[in-house]
RNA sequence: UGGGGAAUCGUCUAAUGGAAGGACAACGGACUCUGACUCCGUUUAUCUAGGUUCGAAUCCUAGUUCCCCAGCCA
């Protein structure tokens, strides 16, 4: 086998080898067609995002095409403002639809006329029975379901009744149309499902037109079968629904699409439900959902995360039918992996701490020479300031350092990055005692950061011109929860307990930091690498007047590290 | 106590009867004008018990654990 001219090939998940096998056969005439079907109720987050980046990249990878199709069956719940949201995260992600962007509202009236096929062929009926009385009636998990007493009506009555629930003359909830399949199936998804349930209320889509509307079961497979999807790509809790899905499109003699079910991504140190991210955002525990604390898409592309880091997660972590939670930890790299590859770099100061060269020319300023990328040598350079007034971060200086501190301390020597090797000759302190100020020396001969005598020093530090620095706000995030599983409740919990007790209390820390000027230019979506700190991406909340800054992810330290243990 | 799924390093994932491999994490080291990146090395796994076979993560039998299902939500 030769080494260079193969290129890695990718993971054979299950889903890829079920349409290449496909693909091999031509079961589907060649084609593969895929769909996204959100139902446009809340923001996605980064379990949708497995599921797009999964359904367009299979149509991607084997030529064929992918939809973008709002499952909006339920008028009670849906909005255009998520509409609007999810078509903007979709397309963010890269899963082009093309023009092929559909509402299964659209299909309404061919799903209405397939309920009276079904209805003339005996196999859907009206019920009159009360929600309460066909819960009842359905029996239970161990039990057998009793069929109802409408169970039997005629389809000449059973169509009459339909269309008059659609025509508005029966109240909301007094009757619903059933499939009629089999009440004592171990699939209680098959004791005569609900098909369409009466909702005299407007639809955002459709206005007053339906007073019936269809339920997932019957409508998805509806859906998939009208727009000649081939792979229906669900999550493992449809597992249930197939044979329904399989039922409903048999009984139509219709284009029969398979449905097949991947276990969904969860991430430790969050929560995914929609629910529960509705809770943060109305109950005001975030800003919103584009919060960068959010695990929603439109949150991590705040927080400055980028599409490609979130496919290289999903190829990673791969497509199976094994329930499993990925650690945060993973996501975090993904995105350290990707920034490190494109991210210029620039130099910020966190949390100032005045350092003063005490023979530096009064007054004196150089500019000197910055490497924007060092993994991008095409990024070029740019001209910082320096002078004899600079800011350190706080963290790199120590009056008392440790043992393996390589950076400033009484005495000690480090080279300010680009710039020149620096001595520290003494601290000024408050009336506390705290160190307010640096004072320091610098090697003329170690411009540009390299000593001609050969003299090493262990540790670089960036800095900013304080005379030049302009200011900044950084938000600085952790993670939202502080245990890895928020929802899952303590041995000792207390009865009133909620996974918002798992809330971490430090989730967000505000800074004002001063960056090099050459940043001033950067506008809300631009990312950067602030040296030895971390990752950030420019907010929305910027003013013309001050820059606002999310920190996307931190860079590894193992400095920190080290020093965590020692503490421990 | 019905039905449907799933069990492989700490985590995620390969293997399709023929040497249990990779990624992340952890640990140790090299390199370094980012304690980053990169590179090298180390530790750690087939749910259990039987069986078939020259050979089993894979096949068979029995069991165990976990997840999903009793919405007029999707």
């Amino acid at each position: 086998m030769s080494d260079s001219a193969t290129p890695p090939a990718k993971p054979m998940h299950f889903i890829r080898q079920i349409i290449a096998e496909d693909m091999k056969t031509g079961r589907w005439g060649g084609r593969v067609h895929t769909r996204f079907p959100p139902e446009p109720n809340g923001y996605l987050h980064v379990g949708h995002a497995k599921s797009i980046i999964l359904n367009y990249g299979m149509a991607k990878e084997f030529g064929g095409k992918f939809n973008l199709r709002f499952d909006d069956t339920n008028p009670a719940k849906e909005e255009q403002e998520y509409v609007d949201a999810i078509i903007e995260d979709v397309r963010w992600l890269g899963a082009d639809f093309e023009d092929r962007l559909f509402y299964a509202s659209d299909y309404f009236q061919q799903m209405y006329e397939w309920a009276l096929v079904l209805i003339d062929k005996g196999k859907a009926y009206v019920d009159d029975l009360t929600a309460d009385q066909i819960r009842e009636y359905r029996g239970t998990l161990t039990e057998p379901g009793r069929p109802s007493p409408y169970r039997d009506r005629s389809p000449a009555e059973n169509r009459d009744l339909f269309e008059r629930m659609q025509a508005g003359e029966f109240p909301d909830g007094s009757r619903v149309l059933r499939a009629k399949i089999d009440m004592a199936s171990p699939n209680l998804n098959l004791r005569d499902p609900v098909m369409y349930r009466i909702l005299r209320v407007p639809h955002h889509r459709q206005g007053r037109k339906w007073n019936v509307y269809p339920m997932y079961d019957w409508a998805h497979g509806n859906e998939d079968s009208i727009e000649g999807i081939t792979h229906s790509l669900c999550t493992l809790e449809f597992e249930n629904h197939r044979p329904l899905y399989d039922w409903f499109l048999d009984q139509l003699g219709i284009h029969h699409p398979q449905q097949i079910e991947f276990a969904k991504l969860v991430l430790s140190y969050t929560v995914l439900s929609k629910r529960k991210l509705r809770e943060l955002v109305f109950g005001r525990y975030v800003s919103g959902w584009d919060d960068p604390r959010m695990p929603t898409i439109a949150g991590m592309r705040r927080r400055g995360y980028t599409p490609e880091a979130l496919w290289a997660l999903v190829e990673e972590v791969g497509v199976t039918k094994v329930e499993s939670v990925i650690d945060v930890g993973r996501l975090e790299n993904a995105v350290r992996n990707h920034l490190n590859r494109v991210a210029p770099r620039v130099m910020g100061v966190l949390r100032p701490l005045k350092l003063t060269i005490e023979n530096w020319p009064e007054g004196h300023v150089e500019m000197l020479e910055c490497v924007n990328n060092p993994e991008d040598p095409s990024a070029g350079t740019r001209q910082v300031p320096f002078s004899g007034t600079l800011y350190i971060e706080q963290e790199d200086f120590m009056e008392n350092p440790p043992k393996k501190f390589f950076r400033l301390s009484p005495g000690a020597e480090v080279r300010l990055r680009y710039a020149y090797f620096v001595k520290c000759t003494g601290v000024v302190k408050d009336a506390s005692g705290k160190v307010i100020e640096v004072k320091g020396t610098y090697d003329p001969a170690t411009r540009g950061g390299d000593a001609p005598d050969g003299r090493k020093v262990k540790g670089t530090l960036h800095w900013v011109s304080a005379a030049h620095a302009i200011d900044a706000e950084v938000r600085l995030f952790d993670r939202l929860f502080s245990h890895p599983e928020p929802e899952k409740p303590p041995k000792d919990a207390p009865p009133d307990w909620t996974y918002l007790h798992n809330l971490n209390p430090s989730s967000l820390e505000v800074v004002r930091a001063k960056l090099e000027p050459s940043v001033a230019s950067a506008k809300p979506g631009d990312r950067m690498q602030f040296e030895r700190l971390g990752y950030f991406c420019v907010d929305k909340d910027s003013t013309p007047d001050l820059l606002v800054f999310n920190r996307t992810v931190t860079l590894k330290d193992t400095w920190a590290k080290e020093q965590a243990k020692g503490a421990a």
